[in-house]
DNA sequence: GCAAAAGTGTTTCAGTTACACCCATGT
DNA sequence: ACATGGGTGTAACTGAAACACTTTTGC
């Protein structure tokens, strides 16, 4: 590699913020004020800076547009998009992440003035977004679906301290499914390092107190955590 | 996103290309003829050029140095790696790859001068790297051994037309483990998808004539394929 | 015949499912 | 008291592991 008369591109990270928020699985979009593609829904995205990784400018476009810090939320890159004319004005290759954080978020916490909404995932599918921004965000979906299956990802969904309910009922979002509460508690808590349970308890469901607990340092699940496999 | 002032970088490809000959998982590794690094052992990797996408940078490179076409291997994405001073020269910013080839692999089927190397992947991981890519290398060694858990992939190290044997060892190979021949049979000829059945069969294994099997659509196990989970 | 590899049968056993039931709170 | 959600017990079922055994070739 490297030799000299090769092009160079504008580097961009476009974020898929996702969240459950009101029962729904839901993710921000930010309406574009300009050309190309002005009025139009887009993901919330920048441009590579000189003394950044690509990694750290996505947690930078998260931070600016929700107020989450990388630790309080999950950030996985999920594809590379880079056809040679996916912008029309000039070559941009855009590194996508889907950006996990707890529902339900804070409506606006900085960034530009731009229009921001938390559409439902299945009606953010159906809308024409700007750009390739449609199959990124079907690529960031269908990569978070799978990725509740084998890994721990799901507890970025839920607030720091969360009952095995709450939890729970995330799986049944993304999935569309439901669960049975009793084999679910046995489940997960069975697996070691998936939950750290603290002392405190909760009712802020209602019912009888249930406990609460922190996620662990798992990343990876022993076995796929979906019914019927 | 999008106001004028933001830098451009190189982009371009690096592919860990695997296999499986001689009984070991090995790593194509080329040797360096220039600064820097001149005389260290690196990935092969190059730019992205005007009308190309990084899927067909990568491709193109894989093409070059092995002779193989996309559709006789598996080429996946493993990550981005885009730390400022990762080229000494310039900003270079690297989408790496993982590709899987049948094995084992013609020693050479075109490219550029420089030597190359099957390497045993435990002693490719002990030697030191140019740039950045014995983390590259890592990375793609672990995404691959976690892949054929989850996925077919491990069909890609096998021959268009291969026996259930021939596919366990690349299974016992790449885990260092040993399978149950019979439980590791049934296992894959129930899942559907996964393996085609030909009309044929073959001796080049010795003992009783194996039963040859193309690989399947399915991308996606049902459930992951190792013992003990 | 004998060795070697492919593939099948069978027992055992662990983990999951379905669902009944009990528990601890708020109102 | 009773409604509500949290959590446990348990019997039936399912599928995987272990391993003996049969099949079909080469020599």
């Amino acid at each position: 590699m490297v030799d000299d008369p090769a092009p160079t591109s504008y580097v961009a990270a476009d974020i898929v913020i996702l969240t459950i928020s009101g029962g729904e699985f839901r993710v921000l979009l930010i309406e574009r004020g300009k050309a190309p593609f002005a009025g139009r829904l887009a993901l919330p995205g920048g441009f590579l800076e000189d003394d950044e990784t690509v990694d750290d400018a996505a947690a930078r476009e998260l931070f600016e547009e929700t107020g989450f810090a990388v630790g309080e939320s999950l950030l996985e890159r999920v594809g590379v998009y880079s056809e040679p004319d996916r912008d029309p004005r000039r070559r941009v290759v855009s590194v996508a992440y889907a950006a996990l954080v707890p529902g339900p978020p804070p409506t606006r916490a900085g960034g530009d003035a731009a229009e921001t909404a938390w559409l439902p995932v299945d009606e953010a599918l159906k809308e024409p977004l700007a750009f390739d921004h449609s199959r990124i965000l079907g690529d960031a979906v269908a990569h978070a679906r799978r990725h509740l299956e084998y890994t721990t990802a799901a507890t970025a969904f839920c607030p720091k301290e969360f009952t095995i309910a709450e939890l729970r009922r995330v799986y049944e979002i993304v999935w569309r499914t439901s669960l049975d509460p009793g084999n679910f508690h046995r489940k997960v808590t069975r697996i070691e390092g998936f939950l750290v349970p603290t002392e405190e308890t909760t009712t802020r469901n209602g019912g009888r107190p249930a406990a609460l607990y922190t996620a662990g340092p798992l990343k990876w699940l022993p076995l796929p955590l979906s019914p019927a496999h």
